[in-house]
DNA sequence: TCCTGTGAACATTTTCACAGCA
DNA sequence: TGCTGTGAAAATGTTCACAGGA
């Protein structure tokens, strides 16, 4: 017989990703309450789906009434873990590393930049968006010593593995790779690290497909 | 009766959004010829995977020998409409859009930005990545003149919305929004104009609910 | 024998439809 | 009555298992 916890059926992933987007929508919201049919709106998603992703977590509404605003804000922030701080790192100081830095500072509460590291003596030691960079040498005992759980790789490709293989090795909880190469596909365990990557070129290539008229089934 | 196009079975998106990997580990392949573990190993995908991809567009490779390396780059290539050239335009010249266009330059072949727009009058007139950042207001004529298919779009949350249906207006055929909002929720008719967005922020604060050890059920 | 191509089984995710509570 | 919470149905996507040609 089941007992205590009942609602421990598995998440969905794709419920997880989307739950902060219906908090930034709430976080942009002027009024005190809101509906699944208005965070449907804010954020693109259907009333339904927004529904069944908060109830996964329990009953967060009042029937004939819908969410508040505040109280619902909150609850994510708890359900995404947020609501303890989270220390990230960017790893690879380059333009398109900086330009993140500087734009999560702006936009993002509750995930936080508290290093950057990189391999070039000329970008070592100088200050980005009030971070000072750091050697990359450094890694495995800054991520350790401050209890860091997220990684942003930002190094060429042919770095990348190496640079990943290291923040497992230091015990990095997640990476977000935007190097154009996959990284860690053989983990042991696997899973251990979870790697999640946005590849520009790849995406632009995908994107091409759709909006091109030609027929797929004529001769290359 | 069906009759013709037999293989116009629906491709599922997800395959279209792999098949850019397995371009990319064929061009970075040495030798001639390479087997679906062989491109799963290189991509991260199950060998079953490659081989059902690649099959909804034909029988590419040889049983018992695998797929030639070459002439599968070139079916995937033309698959993706990549054959033709395909032309993008960024909208949004700072920080991050710079770093983007100087990153695509550097790693991908096939997809070419041909213009760069901003609103900033101490950019607009400025070379970046050998593009001349031109005024926003030239939007609509920049992307019919030059027929441009894709836009970038890294202008901040406020400006997306306008700039985003002006695009549409312009007839463009997808946009991959960098901007911390969503965009053409509302179309008419839907799905006219292809949105992908890649939010930093969002992706962030989603991999801290998978690095958190806490209790997601125990109160706020 | 080796590796592709593919129907069938399985898993996941979304949508539908409505019961149930304020 | 209005809007949430939720099983059931539908759609989508992945893995399995093997038939079949080189």
């Amino acid at each position: 017989m089941v007992h205590g916890r009942e609602h421990l059926r598995r998440i969905p992933e794709s419920t997880i990703r989307r739950l902060p987007a219906y908090l930034r929508a709430l976080e942009n919201l002027k009024c005190l309450r809101t509906t699944s049919v208005g965070l449907g709106e804010a954020t693109g998603y259907s009333s339904e789906q927004v529904r069944k992703d908060l109830a996964y977590f329990g009953a967060f509404g009042t029937r004939g009434v819908g969410y508040d605003v505040r109280d619902l804000g909150q609850q994510i922030r708890h359900i995404l873990g947020l609501d303890q701080g989270v220390r990230a790192v960017l790893v690879g100081a380059g333009h398109l590393g900086t330009a993140l830095v500087r734009y999560t500072q702006v936009s993002s509460g509750d995930v936080e930049f508290v290093a950057m590291l990189d391999n070039d003596p000329q970008v070592i030691g100088t200050t980005i968006g009030g971070i000072v960079v750091q050697d990359v040498r450094q890694m495995v005992s800054v991520v350790k010593e401050q209890t860091i759980r997220l990684a942003v790789l930002t190094v060429p490709a042919r770095a990348a593995e190496e640079v990943a293989q290291d923040l497992a090795k230091a015990g990095i909880g997640a990476i977000l790779n935007f190097a154009p190469v996959p990284i860690l596909t053989d983990q042991h365990p696997p899973g251990s690290v979870l790697v999640q990557s946005i590849d520009l070129t790849l995406e632009l290539q995908a994107l091409a497909y759709f909006v091109s008229e030609h027929d797929v089934f004529s001769p290359a």
